[in-house]
RNA sequence: GCGCCCGUAGCUCAGUGGAUAGAGCGUCUGCCUCCGGAGCAGAAGGUCGUAGGUUCGAGUCCUAUCGGGCGCACCA
């Protein structure tokens, strides 16, 4: 018996009672769907829900007294064991053992469709992140939206959506100039320009141009003057940081579906058909020589330059361009995930969005993630990327594997900071919580493994009531909450939970485990249909698990 | 000054109005002749920053306040 059906024999209760008088109700009281959810204690049963307490104001009646009407109509459902009622007007039910069992079965004989749900169901969702500036390696801020971005991108499938990723690449501005006057200063040997970059990264980047150039029959940049010179440092710079960029994500298991490019914006036009659109909508004006849209008619705190006095593309005109293109590409949902050292985009973003008649806050999203802390020895350690003082996503897949970064980054909430410990990082992986849930993983594989050598076989026989210990009751229970988590993870944009239900599920499944209920027999048993179901039961863990990794894009090794 | 995020066990963090607030790490005590001990069982450890408020019920919602992080450009 699934939640959604118990759901449905609560409405049948609840109708049933006002159809008879019992409750004074109208109709239009009583929930579409009632909440069920699973209690904290055991001792409150398999589900309990609050909806006596709920409505009983409003019906006007103890909710004690409604609780119990509601039981006592409830207890005759097939598969419930038990109604009660308790503290102030909680019904907690119980199930039979076979109605609950019965789900082990339901997942294995689902697979990978075990999870999946439409909470999502038709939409068509742009979901951009990273898109960190190609002036050097993604560091390991960039490094957290990869692993959460492309998380959800993945939670956000599984609920029904058709996602595209999409990676930003801004090659347009000051910043790109920056970059290329460092790689010339690094090339001829002088120092880093005042507010340019010094990492040894731009060394080599400067060495590979030149090798590039080189190989493709070019004059050695170093030669040219140095207009020219910088204008292929810049050209070749970030043509090899673009790749570059690309390899690492795509060596932590991240791919986009789009590169976007900000130049293209410029040149294809875009920026000009968005102004146009803003000017016919009446939102722009004129003032001290500049084009401004009133981004203040719409929340924001301040009116924003579009283009500069000088005629120049102010970096919004980008933004404003690169949203109305998602747009027009028929994304229903524009997700932006950016880190809080952006948030003050938010506010005019969300303008530019209501400018064009679209909804705030549907049509466009923006996630906030706060940033990543680099700690050693308790201290915190400032990262610069102009200082070359950077924990590169190559980095971090170097010091403990592609595995344990996307989940040490993907389990934490994005609203919370997170402090990276660098001894830690170097010293003990076998701490990251990665390894417990593949570990369960590994270990119904060996189970089952083990199962086949004593001849144990699913198709022969399944019988749930049969997983009747508390400790398989528990499982069942957690096994069973996983579409919901999923769902909630795919509606709240929150990659997180996932990785936490993994954590319990393999908690609950070690514990199960170690009560020794034996799914292989020992080599002197006889093989029953408790060794089967038990089989079942393991073999559902195991499809859970391995979904879930793979939401969080995480392996699910075999063996450890 | 204004805005956003955070404050929960020694540490790192879960907990989208429910019952006795949880996990990992660390500390302590037990458990390997049989499906892998990267595991399990148990103990210790909390005025959920503080003060008010809403509610039958608040870690969760509201207000104020303290502490920390990050923002408030004709930069990108």
């Amino acid at each position: 018996m699934t939640p959604d059906e118990l759901s449905g024999a609560l409405s049948a209760a609840l109708a049933a009672a006002v159809a008879d008088g019992t409750l004074a109700l109208p109709a239009d009281a009583i929930p579409a769907s009632v909440h069920v959810e699973r209690p904290r204690q055991r001792e409150h049963g398999d589900w309990a829900t609050n909806i006596a307490l709920q409505l009983a104001k409003k019906a006007g009646v103890a909710p004690r007294t409604l609780a119990e009407d509601l039981a006592k109509r409830l207890v005759v459902t097939p598969g419930v064991k038990a109604v009660d009622v308790a503290g102030p007007g909680f019904l907690n039910i119980t199930l039979d053992a076979a109605a609950a069992g019965s789900l082990a079965r339901t997942i294995v004989e689902a697979g990978a469709a075990y999870g999946r749900n439409d909470s999502e169901a038709g939409l068509k969702i742009n979901l951009e992140f990273v898109s960190a500036n190609p002036t050097g390696p993604i560091h390991i801020g960039g490094v957290r939206w990869a692993a959460v971005g492309d998380s959800l991108a993945r939670i956000l499938t599984a609920s029904g959506a058709e996602v595209a990723r999409e990676y930003y690449f801004n090659d347009h501005g000051t910043q790109i100039d920056r970059f290329a006057r460092s790689l010339l200063a690094a090339a001829k040997g002088r120092p880093a320009p005042e507010d340019g970059y010094g990492g040894a990264y731009i060394a080599e980047i400067a060495e590979a141009v030149i090798a590039d150039a080189l190989a493709d029959g070019d004059a050695d940049p170093r030669d040219l003057p140095d207009a020219e010179a910088q204008e292929t440092f810049r050209a070749r710079g970030v043509t090899r940081m673009f790749a570059e960029i690309k390899q690492s994500l795509h060596d932590f298991g991240v791919d986009f579906d789009v590169y976007f490019h900000e130049d293209s914006l410029h040149e294809s036009g875009a920026v000009e058909h968005a102004v146009a659109r803003l000017q016919a909508g009446g939102h722009m004006f004129e003032k001290d020589g500049a084009l401004w849209l009133r981004t203040t008619d719409f929340g924001d705190d301040k009116d924003r330059v579009v283009v500069k006095s000088d005629g120049d593309a102010a970096y919004i005109a980008g933004d404003i361009a690169y949203y109305l293109d998602k747009r027009e590409r028929g994304f229903d949902d524009v997700i932006i995930m950016l880190g809080a050292d952006h948030h003050g985009y938010v506010g005019r973003m969300m303008a530019v969005c209501a400018a064009f008649g679209d909804t705030p806050g549907k049509n466009l999203q923006i996630l906030i993630g706060q940033m990543v802390n680099l700690v050693k020895e308790g201290q915190p350690v400032r990262m610069s990327k102009r200082a070359g003082t950077v924990l590169t996503i190559d980095d971090l897949v170097g010091a403990v594997g592609v595995d344990a970064a996307r989940y040490s980054l993907a389990r934490y909430s994005a609203d919370s900071n997170i402090d990276l410990d660098l001894d830690l990082l170097a010293s003990a992986k076998n701490e990251n919580p990665v390894f417990y849930v593949q570990y369960a993983h590994s270990r119904t594989v060996q189970v089952a493994a083990k199962a086949a050598e004593r001849g144990v076989r699913r198709e022969d026989g399944f019988d749930p009531a049969l997983l009747d210990q508390e400790s398989e009751a528990v499982l069942l229970g957690r096994l069973t909450e996983f579409p919901r988590i999923v769902a909630q993870a795919a509606e709240l944009r929150e990659p997180h939970r996932v990785a936490r239900y993994l954590e319990a599920l393999a908690g609950d499944f070690h514990s199960w485990y170690n009560q020794n209920l034996r799914v292989a027999p020992y080599p002197d048993e006889e093989v029953t249909d408790q060794h089967r179901t038990r089989l079942w039961l393991n073999d559902a863990v195991r499809t859970v698990l391995v979904n879930g990794l793979g939401l969080l894009g995480v392996s699910a090794p075999e063996r450890m």
